[in-house]
RNA sequence: GGGUCUAUAGCCAAGUGGUAAGGCACGGGACUGCAACUCCCUGAUCGUUGGUUCAAAUCCGACUAGGCCCUCCA
């Protein structure tokens, strides 16, 4: 498997620590609001980077987080943890909160064929091990106590910039309006490990701490989750592009200085999905979510197919021009593969040969756009029959994780069934006498009740549209 | 200001030095009472500009445009 890999610009092979064994880390959402399908995107390409390490052949040990506590409020720095703005808003603790938007995120995985992984850890379950792996730092003089805070020193870690390729006198202060200077820094780009005094005095999870009671930085918990669940060495690190610089930085600082030896050798991250305007967010234009997706018409598996249809490392801009033309080849795809005649024989060097590709394809960069190509290229081979083909869609799928195969059962009575076939009755007796008005006029009835009939070679059918 | 990524037909895109995959849309045709479905056919010299090379979309430089980041962020 070759992925590009941020600390070294480039496209290597990862060659794992431990043959055969992948330890897997990914970024996981802040569950303060619902995820928009900008933040789906990168667990997508997360979820299709797993598959397709064990598809081909690794085992994998993946682990992600659950940040429900200590990230700011975004509009504006007003000093509110974003978990107590939501938690005013809906009237709820923040604890409750975290769990509702955990729920639904969870839930919008599940409708995008995203599997959770088998480690899913809330920051809040790990406290004590930031709090050991902290009192280290300290200890090794790589951090400091500074107005009831501990910071990490920057300025001790020589490689603190070999992640991001900035150098520290070329970086601005506060770049953004919204941000202040926090002034009990010695270093402007040191960062909080430990906060008992800040701004952000009003946050609700606190807890005591051999500095005092309060909460942890931004930072710790990927760091602390990482190395709590999958020890000292680390292979693939995941997440979004804009947390390459500081938060990934950051992770690399604090986990290396604790470990006192290289942490991680790859780190993957994924391109965003933009709108017009660029970066999606949660408080500007349409806040587009899964469910919003839903309320539309639109399968969620258009999406997973959509980004499957670009490379993860680059950027995509949404709009729904775009997603129709996805939901259509996704239709379309579907309706070919659900065509395919499970008959003739199994033909395993045909399978091989195809197989082989797929993989290759998986294996550069998760080039999942030619594994489409690939998947089309079968579905059109004169050569192969049904039954290999329908082996190697099912296996491709795995992956892919499309439902190609998966029959959209959509339930009715048998009462509602006999209405049907003896609507299709009468009109072919009209068709059969030529009176094609009533003929079309009982299409139309059908068609009022959600039923779409289709006159094939074989026969009238019918499909049920919700 | 600095870092980093990107630029191929209407759209999503493949391409990793030898003369542009695939899918969708559009148009044309077959099928159909009509329609839908299905099937067949049709399109680009690769942001601009220098250079390296027998040969460049592919390598190097400049320029232009755009995304992301510089202590909220997927």
């Amino acid at each position: 498997m070759k992925l590009y890999n941020t600390l070294n610009k480039r496209v290597e092979e990862i060659v794992p620590r431990n043959e055969g064994v992948i330890n897997m880390y990914t970024c996981g959402p802040t569950v303060y609001h619902f995820a928009h399908i900008g933040n789906l995107r990168t667990y997508i390409t997360e979820d299709i980077l797993e598959k397709a390490l064990k598809y081909l052949g690794y085992k994998v040990n993946r682990v992600m987080n659950i940040t429900d506590v200590g990230h700011l409020v975004g509009d504006g720095d007003s000093g509110e943890d974003k978990m107590m703005v939501a938690a005013k808003r809906e009237h709820k603790s923040s604890i409750s909160i975290a769990k509702y938007y955990t729920d639904a995120f969870r839930s919008d995985c599940d409708k995008l064929n995203i599997r959770w992984p088998d480690i899913v850890s809330p920051a809040t379950d790990n406290i004590d091990y930031y709090i050991k792996i902290i009192s280290k730092l300290l200890d090794c003089g790589y951090a400091y106590i500074s107005c009831g805070n501990v910071y990490f020193d920057t300025t001790k870690y020589k490689d603190y910039y070999k992640l991001s390729g900035r150098c520290a006198d070329d970086l601005m202060v506060a770049v953004r309006e919204d941000i202040k200077e926090d002034h009990a820094k010695k270093n402007p780009f040191d960062f909080g490990l430990w906060f008992t005094n800040s701004k952000f005095n009003n946050q609700e999870l606190q807890w005591d701490s051999p500095w005092g009671r309060g909460y942890p930085g931004w930072h710790i918990e990927c760091s602390g989750i990482s190395i709590k669940y999958l020890g000292e060495y680390l292979d693939i690190h995941c997440g979004a592009e804009d947390a390459i610089f500081p938060h990934h930085t950051n992770e690399i600082a604090q986990s290396e200085c604790y470990l006192g030896h290289k942490w991680c050798n790859y780190w993957v991250h994924m391109g965003f999905l933009n709108d017009k305007s660029g970066k999606m967010s949660k408080s500007k234009g349409e806040f587009l979510t899964v469910s919003l997706l839903e309320e539309k018409g639109y399968d969620p598996l258009c999406y997973r197919y959509l980004c499957l249809n670009s490379y993860y490392h680059n950027a995509l801009t949404f709009s729904y021009d775009i997603l129709d033309g996805a939901s259509n080849e996704y239709k379309k795809l579907k309706t070919r593969v659900q065509s395919i005649k499970d008959d003739d024989e199994y033909q395993k060097d045909k399978f091989d040969i195809y197989n082989n590709k797929f993989r290759d394809a998986l294996s550069n960069d998760l080039n999942t756009s030619t594994c489409m190509t690939i998947l089309y290229d079968v579905i059109k081979d004169k050569d192969i029959s049904g039954k290999t083909k329908i082996r190697l869609i099912e296996s491709f799928d795995k992956v892919l994780s499309l439902d190609l195969l998966k029959k959209d059962k959509i339930e009715i009575d048998n009462k509602f069934k006999k209405y049907i076939d003896d609507m299709i009755k009468k009109r072919d007796e009209y068709k059969k006498n030529k009176e094609y008005d009533k003929a079309d006029s009982v299409r139309d009835e059908l068609k009022s009740k959600g039923v779409i009939i289709k006159d094939t070679r074989e026969g009238t059918v019918f499909e049920i549209i919700s």
